[in-house]
Formats: structure tokens, C-alpha cells, sequence
DNA sequence: CCCGTTTGTCACCGGGCTGTTACCGAGGCG
DNA sequence: CGCCTCGGTAACAGCCCGGTGACAAACGGG
């Protein structure tokens, strides 16, 4: 499950990162709204996490953007006793809302119950050059062959390599997401995973084009 | 649209109650939370606001005890600063919350804002392709075929689907839309459901063509 | 209260997913 | 050269998950 979060301080924008990323969600971080709008639209994540008072573009004018082109689920920030905020907030199309401070167990408790309702159905694919995820409907499809069909585990190693395409991304990271495993040790599965994978997205297995070994991990080369 | 508000504190209650009978919605109120369950039970409103510090039943009793029984959106009051109260209330079910003090503006935006999620709001198509429900008939109409008589879970289940149509609906989300269920133990009672309702609406149940299985849960489809 | 309908539960099957073990080959190093 | 490590590959077995049938429990109207 991805996740977009726009603030501009940077503090609470680690804390929220942090605590989301310990709940094996994937995080994408923006420290103002321009860079928000088009990280959205890179990512298409599946809920968006939006500070209202930010440089530039504001929460306001972020999530009219987003709403423009897509239903994700938005929960705003505001602070404390800004109730015109709220309201405003609430008619361009948020759905929840935190009072800053709050505790990251609420924030927790909120995005779960906010997932739980939208039934999280991203409905926008995640590409990266001639790659394109269907969450939803977990396929993949390279250019414009057909659409593969993935497994859950294969569907989650390859968000990873894809929110992260042309950079390399460590064993270690990769088994904490897709396993949730806080020891590492266990690289056969990994081992394995990406050979099952390459079975499906590689025109030749033995030879990787897209899915590559790199020093430490793995990267998703894309053009 | 009727609204049940159970809240003890008799100013507060008032004035929840003034704000929604002027925005035309029928008011019942409670000022404790043995008075809500009974009313709840009497008058079965499309929506409950409740506080959670009642004496007597608290609200987090009154909303396990709806909860047992309907779906119907509830919103609890909370003092400011509790978040324990928050996390608690989501858990059991609560749909939305609000901390006092609150303007009557923010309660009616959010107010709304259920209502509209919850579906009761907005006029939900009940035709998709050549699908055809009758909510009031429980019936569902294939193309010219005769109309075939469906039980209440079939309807809210096939009415679910028919809201995304040609979209995945997650296994997750049926479960709660359709039962209520708050964790996601029971994919028996929906995988019996499903099979019913394929026997009812499928020309061959063995070979789905409306009713497909898709990745994590089901999907509908139409032309 | 009785009886048919609806709903929940249990058991079983079969296929695909996933974790595990074993083995191979390449490269580093004493 | 022998040993080790590390990634890739294959094969296998257990497990999970969806589909199905049967039956019990709960419900509801007469």
C-alpha cells in the first residue's frame, strides 16, 4: 500500500514517514504542494497524506488537482481550531482530517479506517517507462505485450523496484517490505522470488534486462 | 432522513438537534445510552451521533451494541485531547468522530459526508450494462431474461458490485459492506454468497461470466 | 407452533502459491 | 588447487485459497 505525504516541516514529515513505513506501508514523501501534485501523479499512490498550510501550492489547491483526476483518498492536516479549514477541506472532496498534534496511533488508526472504506481500489495503474502495474487487478504489462498476471508477493517486490526504478534497492529493504521480516538471513526467498519473477516480465530469464542483480540488492531498469 | 443523537448533556444536545432539524433532518434523541440502544431498536435511524461520556451505557457500549446488529453510520462526540477514546471508538466500529467543541457547520459537513459514503445520499445507479436491480422488489434483471428474486445478503452483494462495476471489489470491502465484519476473519459466509448468487445469476455458475473472481476479490462484468 | 427460506458452518477437493532443500557455476582468496 | 561465498536454477512438499456440496441453525410468515 502506498502512501503520499506532503508537509513541509520536515519533522513531522519523518515522524508521519516513519510510522507509517514500520506499518509496511510504502511511503512517498513531498516537502511542498508542486512537488505533491506531480509525485501523485508519478506514484499514484493510494491515499494521500496533505499538510493544508504549505509553500507554493497549498493543501487546498493539491487536493483540487488530485480530485481532478482521481478518487484516491485524501486526509488532510490542519492546525487546531481552524474549523474553516475543515469545512473547506471537507467540499474539495477530503475525507478525513487530523488536528495537529496527534499521536501516531491515531494517525495510524485513521489511515487504516480510510483504507478500509475506499476498499483501497487504486484505480490508476503505477507506470515507469514501459512498465505498467495494475494494482488492482495484480498485472503488469512490458510495452505493449500482453498483461501478466502476477502473485502477491511478485506484485509487491516489483511496487518496490518500480517506486524506486533505476535505483537499486537493498536485500535487506526488499524483504522487509514484501515479508515483513525485521531479521535479515533469509535471501533464498528473495532468491527465489526474483526468479519467478523474471520467468514472467524477462523476454530472455537468463539474461535480465529489466530486473537486474546490483551490488546488494536488486534495480528495475527502466528507459 | 431520520438521525438519532443520544447525548446527556442537555444543552449540547439541543443545539445538535436545532442544527440538523433545520437542515431537514428528522431528529430522535436520547440523553443517556440506554435510551439510545431502545430508541435505536424503535426507530432504526440512517444515522447515530453519539457521545461517548453517558452515564450509564457509555457511548463505546451503545455503539457495540449497534454495531451488533446494523451498519448505520455512527459518529461519536469526544472531549478534546482523549485520544485513547478515539482509537477505541474506530475499533468498535465508529465511522467518524468529532471533537467538542465543534461549530454546527463542521457537524453538518461531516455529517453529510457520511451519509454521502454510506450511500443513503446520493441517487446509487441500480442499472449497469444489462443488469437490472430492483431494490425494492429484490429482484435482479439480466437483459431480457426474467427477473430472478434475490435474499437480502445476495442483494446488497450483487448492489455492491454493481457500484463498481467492471471493477475489483477487495473480498476486505464486501465483507464489511455487506456484514459489517470488522476484522477480516470470514471469507467462508462471502465464498457461499457468491457461489448462491452464481447459481441465481449465472447461465453456467461453473464457467462465471458477470461474477468473476479477480485478484483479492471479485468483480462484476458488464458491457 | 410449524414449515419453508435464508444464512452460517463444516468438510473436502484441486490448483496454484510459497517456502525449503539441493545442486550448479562463477569468482575471490590463501 | 581447494575451499568458501554468493547468485541462479530446479524440484518438491506443505499451505492457502477458491469452489462445491451437505447440513445445521436462525429467521420469518402463516
Amino acid at each position: 500500500m502506498k502512501v503520499l505525504v506532503a508537509d513541509d516541516d520536515a519533522e513531522l514529515r519523518e515522524l508521519i514517514a516513519f510510522t507509517l513505513a514500520q506499518a509496511s506501508y510504502l511511503v512517498i514523501k513531498a516537502s511542498d504542494g508542486s512537488a505533491a501534485v506531480r509525485l501523485f501523479n508519478e506514484e499514484s499512490p493510494d491515499l494521500v497524506v496533505l499538510d493544508i498550510n504549505m509553500p507554493g501550492l497549498s493543501g487546498f489547491q493539491v487536493c483540487e488537482a488530485i480530485r481532478a483526476r482521481s478518487r484516491v483518498p485524501v486526509m488532510m492536516l490542519t492546525v487546531r481550531g481552524e474549523e474553516e479549514d475543515l469545512v473547506r477541506a471537507l467540499g474539495l472532496g477530503a475525507d478525513d482530517y487530523l488536528t495537529k498534534p496527534f499521536s501516531p496511533r491515531t494517525l495510524l488508526a485513521r489511515i487504516r479506517a480510510l483504507l478500509r472504506r475506499a476498499g483501497m481500489e487504486s484505480t490508476a495503474p503505477v507506470a515507469a517507462g514501459r512498465i505498467t502495474l495494475d494494482l488492482s487487478e495484480h498485472t503488469v504489462r512490458i510495452g505493449d505485450a500482453e498483461a501478466v498476471r502476477l502473485t502477491k508477493l511478485e506484485l509487491r517486490l516489483l511496487q518496490m523496484l518500480l517506486a524506486n526504478a533505476n535505483h537499486t534497492v537493498t536485500s535487506e529493504r526488499l524483504l522487509v517490505q514484501v515479508w515483513g521480516h525485521r531479521s535479515g538471513g533469509d535471501r533464498q526467498l528473495l532468491k527465489q522470488l526474483v526468479h519467478r519473477l523474471r520467468q514472467k516480465i524477462e523476454a530472455d530469464p537468463a539474461a535480465p534486462a529489466l530486473l537486474r542483480t546490483a551490488a546488494a540488492g536488486y534495480k528495475l531498469v527502466v528507459d
